[in-house]
DNA sequence: CCAGACGTTGTT
DNA sequence: GTCTGG
DNA sequence: CCAGACGTTGTT
DNA sequence: GTCTGG
């Protein structure tokens, strides 16, 4: 995913604390969140709603090192309130994930010469999207820090997604925020109502640099259009 | 009872 | 931590 | 998600 | 082929 947006214009629009302000200084823009880095989550606790980062990744508390969540980056809309991994998160550990947008692929050709074509999917008004998260602590029992950890709830894929991918992250409108962010509320059939695809006229697919596909590149030139080559496939998805 | 799993995605 | 399988 | 590793022993 | 790391 990526996130350029300022925190403190998340905060802003989430009406909520910067938990460490320096932490986010440190990180400034991003063009290429990966799993296992630092995502940033929107948190309601007890003394009021907060901007944090969090490993992406969800580690379970049971877990016996921070690699559990390595693969646990999402979670099923449809089985999150019951599998074991997610269900306490799922009860008492909702989170908003902000981001600017998130990366897809297209798989361009076959075998040796087959190309991996990234695409960002972001809001056609380029405003930043809010994803439905689950969260959870824990404790590593060798240096007794907290790691404190994420995922991203997941859905079957809308009209515009559906191009690239069968499945799509829950984006939640404003109006949804309190209700998905408040660990009071219980009521599942509530939650699952807003665990479904984005409508069709949300989002704008963009094609972009290769460069997306290794985790270590980042900077603005991973936007870029891709160089075209002979042969290639259209890169808009309407040809 | 103890031991072992606990997840999603894509690809075939 | 909690559930499933043996 | 994609990229990259995937191993042990003994010797320097 | 499958797992780990980013």
């Amino acid at each position: 995913m990526t996130m350029r947006t300022d925190v403190s214009d998340v905060a802003r629009i989430f009406d909520a604390e910067v938990r460490d302000p320096q932490a986010f200084a440190d990180l400034g823009p991003r063009y290429n969140v990966a799993p296992t880095q630092p995502i940033e989550v929107v948190v309601q606790r007890e003394d009021g709603r907060f901007v944090e980062l969090h490993r992406w990744g969800l580690v379970p508390s049971y877990a016996k090192g921070v690699s559990a969540g390595n693969r646990l980056i999402n979670a099923r809309a449809e089985t999150i309130a019951t599998t074991p991994a997610f269900r306490a998160s799922f009860a008492r550990g909702r989170c908003i994930i902000p981001a600017d947008g998130f990366y897809e692929w297209r798989r361009d050709g076959n075998g040796k010469g087959a190309r991996k074509q990234p695409f960002l999917i972001h809001a056609a008004n380029d405003r930043p999207l809010a994803f439905a998260g689950v969260w959870a602590p824990w404790k590593d029992p060798a240096s007794g820090e907290w790691v404190l950890s994420a995922a991203v709830v997941t859905t079957r894929a809308n009209a515009t997604v559906g191009q690239l991918h069968t499945r799509m992250p829950v984006i939640l409108e404003s109006s949804e925020w309190p209700i998905w962010a408040d660990p009071e509320i219980r009521d599942p059939g509530l939650l699952n109502d807003l665990l479904r695809p984005a409508s069709d006229d949300l989002l704008t697919l963009t094609a972009v640099s290769p460069l997306v596909n290794n985790a270590n590149n980042e900077g603005p030139e991973l936007l870029l259009a891709p160089a075209p080559r002979a042969g290639d496939p259209p890169l808009t998805l309407f040809g």
